[in-house]
DNA sequence: CGCTATGTTGATCCATATCAATAAGTGTGG
DNA sequence: CCACACTTATTGATATGGATCAACATAGCG
């Protein structure tokens, strides 16, 4: 890898801490690609060879079975992915693909287990990474458990009008193909769900979606910190 | 501690490689208690003062959403729940109830974190364990997003068929009611469920199932190493 | 021996999927 | 730059999986 991008991946909580000797090694074996849209980087059932690292565009977590599809999450830089694959040495669980021109940076799995053993810092950021992954599924589990469709849009929007720094109006940052998959409905249902937040102030033109009231649109999402907070 | 306990506990993978003394300071401050069934250990939202090991029954992991409540995962002995929220000094995500008479060992959560700075090889066996937990539930929700109640049923049985050493009949080992909340669905669905397997040579009697033709069922269930398998 | 919780079955309702048609973008090549 | 093809989004009509409500049976349990 060039080190013109070790400063973006040492600026990740991963590896921020850990011995500069370690990281460099890290960095030696490992290297940046671009891709095109709509590429498949892994796919699951593979053997983890590489971790991989978001430095730019976006990575669609998604999952397939019997012919069906879902999509699980949206990785976005500076994020790394499969990382307990990596761990573990084993199958992907979720295949990966880009949905917009990506740069994304790959290191050797062998290499992260082996430093994992010598770096206790580096280990100990793993730790903290993980759980944070985990914590992270268990929220969508009980988002997908828990709530009817048109409950999870409205939290959904919630939690992205936060991200965009809680303007009124904000974009999705998917197009709405993938938001149904990634919200367990059809395009279609997700069409009138749209439909169904508007007695609660949502109004939604192309991406650009408007939440009037705030406030009101939580007395129907009823946003919980167990479920829709990002941190913690 | 009792003493006593040592060696069960030792035994688990998370335990069983870490330095002697370490786990010696881990197992003073901790103890073990017994309780009776449907007892409530922890509820989500509280901070995590303990890491708490199931040593014999079993306890329920489930969690509430606006009055509504799902079973996420049963933990059996020995295992140890909620680690996540440990490490991270996190609040709880899920709530924990006994499902039988049950004894858990409890071991304050800040002597965790403590022996995790300064154990090398206990840090790498909370990594391995926690990759499998996220893991885990990648799968949980690729169950419940890409199948059927009916194909989660068929899967289930075909586990645990698995589990119990792939005898013809086998014991359900939880009650119909939690079974049905555990795969998303109601009890009466479950019970029509369970007559809709009929035609795939699953009989019920009671808690007692029999598959006689596990390859049938599987025509259906079509199960995945990368969904079913529990190891990996 | 009742009492209460669990499980089953039936009738009905509702949420969501499916199928179909159309409209609106988006990109490609002439 | 436009015409065409192709994908995505929307809307309507309908089907269906699953929830809800109600009645009843059954099984633990005090």
């Amino acid at each position: 890898m060039p080190e013109s991008h070790y400063p973006e991946v040492r600026s990740l909580h991963l590896f921020s801490e850990m011995e500069d000797d370690n990281f460099r090694t890290l960095m030696r074996g490992s290297y940046v690609q671009n891709f095109p849209p709509q590429i498949d980087l892994i796919h699951e059932g593979e053997s983890s060879d590489f971790l991989h690292i978001v430095l730019s565009g976006s990575v669609d977590l998604y999952a397939q079975w019997n012919n069906r599809e879902t999509s699980i999450a949206t990785v976005r830089p500076i994020s790394t992915f499969i990382l307990a694959a990596t761990i573990r040495d084993a199958p992907y669980l979720m295949s990966a693909r880009t949905l917009e021109k990506s740069g994304v940076a790959l290191i050797p799995s062998q290499d992260v287990r082996d430093i994992f053993d010598i770096d206790a810092v580096f280990a100990r950021a793993i730790v903290r990474e993980l759980s944070q992954c985990y914590r992270g599924m268990v929220k969508s589990h009980k988002d997908m458990k828990l709530r009817t469709s048109l409950e999870r849009l409205a939290n959904y929007l919630l939690r992205q009008q936060t991200r965009a720094g809680g303007e009124t109006t904000f974009e999705l940052p998917t197009e709405k193909r993938r938001l149904a998959s990634f919200l367990g409905m059809t395009p279609e249902n997700l069409s009138r769900a749209f439909k169904g937040l508007r007695p609660y102030s949502v109004a939604v033109d192309g991406n650009r979606v408007t939440i009037a009231d705030a406030d009101d649109l939580k007395t129907l999402a009823k946003p919980s910190p167990l479920i829709d907070d990002y941190s913690s």
